[in-house]
DNA sequence: ACTTTATTGTTCAATGTTGAACATTTTTGG
DNA sequence: CCAAAAATGTTCAACATTGAACAATAAAGT
């Protein structure tokens, strides 16, 4: 009756991924709640960060990089915006595009959720070796080729 | 001026879980794509599979182990009812609880849902040697208990 | 030059998620 | 036994996210 069960949780890569998944679903409730004093959400941070380092992206751009659609920018980059932590210029040469850009305020607010990030990471991996850390990141990042893979293969057969 | 960013992206433990979270991100969104064959997604599939495992096991229960609340709950598995996914029937010794079973499509449904995402996994965790998936679950593990510790710091403290 | 196609951002309706307040039932402590 | 506390599930309002349709602009093809 479970034999399809037992097969699937005798597969390593899958019991393996949803250790994964897990910890990542646990990670964010963690960092939303440590997020709450700066009174911001893992989506904000998410995109000061972005704008921290690519300074007048534009929201295509940042759409692109954080995997959502270009509505969720429209909607919450002017949130943002009101609240003084971003600014918003046209792009003189195409007028079509809005380049994003962190306020000062926005620039301290980022810089602050990232340390919060950081201690977060920093204390809950303490436990994993450097260089089981280094060999994570190296699978995952061929998991994210794989990945990318397999969403230009969905997108071209429809 | 980016004294801060150049310490951020130094950390080798924070590049690593960044590449974890976008991996899983991405896992997420391909297999939303690919469970839509079966009309589901990512969150019923969750649910499905927990019922597969563990029959007749309470909303609270689920509830805890998806890491959601139990208002989720609520709106969501009424809804799979409806669908004819899973039955929900009153425990006879404790009249406040709902007990969850699959009816027989959901089961079928689940199971070709579990192999839809199984195969999702292999295919994408094919490039990572057995041996460094086993040594990143228990790192996983490692960090799903470090971050569940934090969650108990947070709520014992408010 | 001009029509067609593609790109960028917005809007809107549909859906999902959350936390707080609530009713019901059970457990605990006296 | 009874009142207080806790547990379970529901409801609701607030908010987030998505995809489709749309307007404005730019690029490509002719």
């Amino acid at each position: 009756m479970n034999k399809n069960q037992a097969l699937l949780w005798d597969h390593p890569r899958f019991r393996s991924w949803i250790a994964v998944a897990r910890a990542c679903q646990l990670m964010q409730t963690v960092l939303t709640r440590e997020l709450a004093d700066l009174d911001i959400k893992p989506p904000h941070l998410d995109i000061l960060v972005n704008l921290y380092r690519f300074e007048g992206i534009s929201q295509q751009e940042l759409a692109r990089k954080l995997l959502v659609g270009r509505s969720n920018m429209s909607m919450t980059l002017p949130q943002m915006e009101k609240r003084g932590l971003i600014e918003r210029r046209g792009d003189t040469r195409d007028k079509r595009v809005l380049r994003l850009f962190l306020t000062e305020e926005g620039r301290a607010v980022a810089e602050e959720a990232m340390a919060i990030q950081t201690s977060l990471i920093e204390r809950t991996l303490s436990s994993t070796p450097i260089e089981q850390c280094h060999a994570m990141a190296e699978s995952m990042e061929k998991i994210i080729l794989a990945l990318h893979a397999e969403v230009v293969d969905e997108t071209e057969s429809a």
